[in-house]
DNA sequence: GAGCGTACCCACTTTTTGGTAAGCTACCCA
DNA sequence: TGGGTAGCTTACCAAAAAGTGGGTACGCTC
């Protein structure tokens, strides 16, 4: 069985007590757009439009959100040039990076298993 | 950059097409209280009541359903002993333990440095 | 001077999600 | 006789999430 760190976190109670920051930081990365926006920024940068269409499905309402919510936690860089028309690069920072080392093999696991997990 | 088995999936064309399989399960497996069910149960096997008081603030509906789904899904194991009253055992399955590997170090991640996003 | 391009924001509506409370089972105990 | 038990299910309703359609900015090209 392993420890893990959630121990320090008073997991013997109930897991991760009902108001622990930690669940508002679970809820922000594992939303449906936030995980694939995390996913697809980590292999590049990419501008608003870019991601738009690399994000299958994300209205423009949703990524905004998202990507602020995101550019909040600190886990994405936003770096808009006053031109016109507006030009806005999106890129993960060093926290967003480090998020993604994590998210990547739960990722992959995920996608060489779901015809798998579905077909039952 | 780390090339991921995802490109398998077509990543160039768009991070996981809009109806690729590993949509559905990305969002069985992030689910607000999937994730917390899948956690608990790496722990240790819980029964149902175990469950509801483990993972704080779910409801019973949610509960059900959260379980519903990840059996459906072949991660955990229900073991429903028919007495009176009746006792209802989960646990993982092979499938969920790997899940969990990989869940784990987010998890772990995320409490570590929870406090440190949210305080921005 | 009309229209295009990029990256949004806002108000409104629809859809989905989730909570609450009640009921059900079948036996045991007082 | 009737209350307690554990694990659910269902119906109803409120709240939250997400889609839709509109608008803005400003310069550049036609």
């Amino acid at each position: 069985m392993q420890v893990s760190t959630l121990n320090r976190h008073g997991f013997t109670a109930g897991i991760l007590p009902a108001q622990c920051p930690t669940r508002t930081v679970l809820d922000h990365v594992t939303s449906k757009w936030g995980v694939l926006v995390i996913v697809a920024l980590s292999q590049q940068d990419l501008r608003w439009g870019e991601l738009r269409r690399v994000v299958e499905g994300v209205s423009e309402k949703m990524l905004a959100q998202t990507l602020r919510t995101l550019e909040a936690d600190g886990f994405v860089n936003r770096d808009a040039q006053p031109t016109i028309p507006p030009r806005v690069d999106y890129s993960l920072t060093e926290r967003g990076r480090a998020l993604a080392a994590r998210l990547l093999p739960l990722m992959d696991w995920i996608a060489d298993n779901a015809d798998d997990i579905l077909s039952r």
